[in-house]
DNA sequence: AATTTTATTGAACATCTGTACAATAAATAT
DNA sequence: ATATTTATTGTACAGATGTTCAATAAAATT
């Protein structure tokens, strides 16, 4: 006896097969829940039962990167909040090799027209394991909100990675690494 | 003799007045073209003549608010980017007394299914300012790409504001601002 | 294997979208 | 004031959206 009853699972295979089909050629705003029902053979009425906008299949995607941005970062962080140190050593920051690893994932995430959540998503997952390292390297700070502190430092990662994304990701992981790893150190 | 057709003043007042009316009643996302002409007593294929979406009118006023947050700037940043010393001001960082005076609006914007379109806007002119304001203040440091720093720099006040957002705006403006000279003066 | 439960289907409906075009009205220019 | 330019209107059309409902088919349960 399966959790989910497998005409779910087929229904939902079929949608994912059909966008990731229509993601090839065309953007995900101009993608239409029609087209995506025609494509993967599937009454349109029942692509309703299951979602109810085409970013809420594309979230699924979504949330599984974030898995892998997880287990990216196993030791990883640790190094980057002792931010008063010259020990930083680049190669424990993977984030920016998550991003390299899916980058045609992430143009669409970053791309103007799609909506914020799947930027929030990442923020609220690097946030996280920042806080999660933070905890055990970093003693709380008089006076610092660890949520801003937390927010700040995410964001701040997010910032090179929007502008890596202007540059069509032109520059390798270890580049940004490199520029992270001055920048922290110059404080 | 003015430079644009006085219809089109007209018509994008019209339309401008009936977006904020329906504002007041719910979210930007569900808002139709159809409900905003009806609202402006516009016919639908005029406002197909000056926009393609809802999110194009309110880009307009956004613009309009990316103003306010440049002359908010004056002075402002120039203190920031002193970042070894401990001589910060908090007052003269006036990015978040622009978004408590704006709140409402900013509610939109951060709101998880509207477009990244106007984050990128903040993020572009926040980064501008920073820039703007650094090259007089800040020296090159040797093996730093100054976009990398900026987009770095800027992106980092953003997290602390959506941290804000996620928190519904509660804090005091200055609260943030004392925050964020805590963060800057702790590296 | 028979029964029960439940996901999927197809059809229908009102509304919205994006586009086109001729008719009209309201600006600007002479 | 008249002529010219151009923005707006009304109408129409094919396709998309979001929802509802009874009929059907395919699972899970006994």
């Amino acid at each position: 006896m399966s959790q989910v009853d497998l005409r779910i699972i087929k229904t939902k295979e079929a949608l994912h097969t059909a966008l990731l089909t229509l993601l090839k050629n065309k953007p995900l705003e101009s993608i239409s829940i029609s087209e995506i029902c025609r494509c993967a053979k599937i009454n349109r009425g029942t692509f309703y039962l299951h979602y109810s906008q085409v970013g809420d299949l594309f979230e699924e995607y979504f949330r599984e990167m974030m898995e892998d941005l997880a287990n990216s970062y196993q030791e990883p962080y640790r190094h980057v909040v002792k931010i008063k140190t010259s020990e930083l050593d680049p190669s424990t920051i993977r984030i920016f090799h998550h991003i390299e690893k899916y980058k045609e994932f992430y143009r669409i995430v970053f791309s103007k027209n799609v909506p914020l959540t799947y930027y929030y998503l990442l923020f609220e997952e690097t946030k996280r394991l920042f806080t999660e390292d933070a905890k055990e390297h970093f003693h709380v700070v008089e006076g610092i909100d660890p949520n801003f502190y937390a927010s700040y430092q995410a964001n701040a990662i997010l910032g090179m990675i929007i502008q890596w994304y202007n540059d069509g990701f032109q520059q390798k992981a270890s580049v940004l690494n490199e520029q992270l790893v001055k920048i922290l150190n110059l404080k």
